[in-house]
RNA sequence: GCCGAAGUGGCUCAGUGGUAGAGCGGCUCUUUCGUAAAGAGUAGGUCGGGAGUCCGAUUCUCCCCUUCGGCUCCA
């Protein structure tokens, strides 16, 4: 454990002395230090956000009585069925149960701790939540108080600022700002996407296609409310159902909105003979999905009920997966590096619920093992985590909270083709199973896009921005000459929008500015003059007064290069 | 789904047991302006929905919906 993680943990401590010290009643559990602070679960405890101050200045109370942290013998918890369930773990696998005191705290507690308590100086408690015991949602749920703490009041403060900053760019806030998006109460979790939000899914969607069709790709619209036999038959039906949208009709079929497009891109495989020859055999498409995610799931556009992905079934034979795999992961680069993002792999093996044999998925776990040691990314394993069909490498991402979400994911499935009876003629005139990598790089267009808007803070690259140039006329007698400059960069395809209110230029300015929009052109009697605009970025910086010809040329490179901005 | 919180004109937010208020935005008029907000006037809200208590509820109580912070889950 490092020293920030021990204050941290120390401090943990404080808090629950605290809380005990003005609800005796209440039980404390556990409090471990966390990634950016601690926290600290409690059963019987009813507070609300409102007393976290009045706990935090018994903190900093209690905290002057406090000297060190010793280790000692005896227990200061009695009663405490959880505190009872820890220590009987512990006796049963024969590790040594430790004490630690404070002023007159004494917890369950395997250390370690600051050398002095008087270093606990600089913490805050940030918010409550409701936390199952030992995350379990069988189990009850407690009370958890989240804080933080530093050696000094400077990094307490920087830390708080920059959660502050961070949620200025928080997408819910941002993307409607922007009139990218809506939600209306009548579909919680799916989003309305207005024109400038369609331009920012068009321009990444064409991206996509581009790349793909390039690569061998070809691309499938399947139906999206399919027979629940279709479910039965990839297994969906038993592991997801909860999560299905089902449609009842009037006769005796079951239908259910499409989840995913796995079982449909096997279909379309299994429609006709296929041959080695046909493989890699790579379907993609960006069929909409229903998913019923639990109501306290929802969230913006990180967690959705509809969506798109860039989905895509790459059907190959056992040699062709690690090539295969090599393929994906510079598809991955090239995506995530044309915006800039870091990203991180996390693989996923065999989860308790699973699909076919353990050595097959054995197998599979080591040829992905061993594609991620040469990709030279930085990667993290989550035992348990892959796909019920196979093993899977989740692409990271951090949103502007410093929140976990994941984007792309490249699986690998032994065992859905088996179900479909996949076939193909293999060179030696045996019939084979072809296997199946699942696979989308943005992850689902509404999430990724979401992120977007985090990562730019609104202000897109201009090949993504929903308006390119805002063209502001100074006065009436300019909007002439400004409609012509509107009508040449509609010509060479670029996204303008034409300022004519009669507001003074500062005023339309500003409006730009906030929109984020990558350039302005301002029009007066100097450029009618000399037959030019004037250019102005959003950084606010004041461009070259140039011909409208030569500043086309030049968003024109940008725009095609995809170049940041 | 669970724990906690919030919901007042398009947006940001005041406010009260006696039938709602500001700024911005919108609209109209005036202004024709040179790099982040010109001036005046005007319209716009069944105070998220339903039920209850009360002479009277936007305000108090209960239920529901949506959203937010977490937990759990995530093909």
């Amino acid at each position: 454990m490092n020293d920030l993680d021990k204050l941290r943990h120390s401090t943990a401590h404080l808090l629950a002395a605290a809380v005990l010290e003005l609800y005796p009643q209440a039980k404390p559990t556990i409090g471990p230090p966390i990634e950016n602070g601690f926290y600290y679960d409690f059963d019987d405890l009813k507070i609300s956000e409102d007393d976290l101050p009045k706990i935090e200045a018994k903190m900093h109370e209690l905290v002057k009585t406090w000297d060190k942290f010793e280790l000692v013998s005896h227990s200061g918890h009695v009663q405490n069925p959880y505190k009872q369930e820890l220590i009987d773990e512990l006796e049963k696998s024969n590790q040594k149960i430790t004490y630690y005191k404070s002023g007159n705290f004494v917890d369950l507690c395997a250390g370690p701790h600051v050398d002095d308590a008087k270093k606990i100086k600089f913490f805050k408690s940030l918010k409550l939540a409701g936390a199952y015991w030992r995350g379990s949602e069988k189990n009850k749920m407690l009370t958890r108080i989240y804080g933080t703490a530093f050696f000094t009041q400077k990094e307490l403060d920087d830390h708080l600022k920059n959660l502050e900053e961070a949620e200025k760019r928080d997408h819910r806030k941002i993307g409607p700002q922007l009139g990218l998006l809506m939600f209306h109460e009548t579909a919680p979790g799916m989003p309305y996407w207005l024109p400038k939000g369609v331009t920012i899914i068009n321009e990444l969607v064409n991206f996509w296609r581009e790349e793909h069709t390039k690569r061998g790709y070809q691309e499938i619209v399947s139906p999206l409310i399919n027979k629940k036999e279709l479910y039965q038959t990839s297994g969906h039906w038993d592991h997801y159902l909860e999560n299905m949208f089902i449609c009842e009709t009037d006769e005796k079929e079951t239908y259910a909105l499409k989840p995913m497009n796995c079982p449909n891109a096997m279909i379309v495989f299994g429609s006709q003979t296929r041959s080695y020859r046909d493989l890699p055999m790579r379907l993609g498409d960006t069929d909409t999905l229903h998913r019923f995610e639990r109501s306290g799931t929802l969230n913006g556009l990180f967690r959705v009920r509809e969506f798109r992905q860039d989905d895509a079934h790459v059907f190959v034979t056992e040699d062709q997966i690690e090539e295969e795999y090599k393929n994906i992961l510079e598809i991955t680069e090239k995506f995530y590096s044309i915006f800039d993002l870091k990203y991180r792999f996390r693989l996923g093996t065999r989860p308790k619920k699973f699909m076919g044999d353990a050595k097959s998925w054995d197998k599979a776990e080591e040829t992905l093992k061993k594609i991620l040691k040469e990709s030279g990314k930085e990667y993290i394993i989550e035992d348990e985590g892959g796909a019920f069909y196979g093993p899977k490498i989740d692409i990271l991402m951090k949103d502007s909270l410093g929140r976990d979400w994941q984007t792309g994911t490249i699986q690998l499935d032994f065992q859905i083709p088996k179900k479909f009876n996949l076939l193909y003629a293999d060179s030696d005139g045996t019939q084979k199973t072809p296997v199946v990598i699942h696979r989308v790089i943005y992850g689902s267009l509404e999430r990724f896009i979401g992120i977007l808007i985090e990562h730019f803070a609104g202000a897109f690259p201009t090949w993504l921005s929903p308006i390119q140039v805002q063209i502001l006329p100074i006065a009436d007698r300019h909007l002439e000459y400004a409609k012509d400059v509107s009508l040449k960069l509609a010509m060479a395809q670029i996204r303008s929008h034409l300022d004519d209110r009669q507001e003074t230029l500062s005023s339309k300015i500003r409006d730009a500015q906030m929109q984020k929009i990558p350039y302005m052109l301002i029009i007066g009697d100097k450029e009618i003059a000399t037959k030019t605009v004037a250019e102005r970025g959003r950084s606010g910086k004041q461009l070259a007064v140039q011909p409208i010809d030569e500043f086309i040329k030049n968003i024109r490179i940008e725009i095609d290069n995809k170049t940041l901005n």
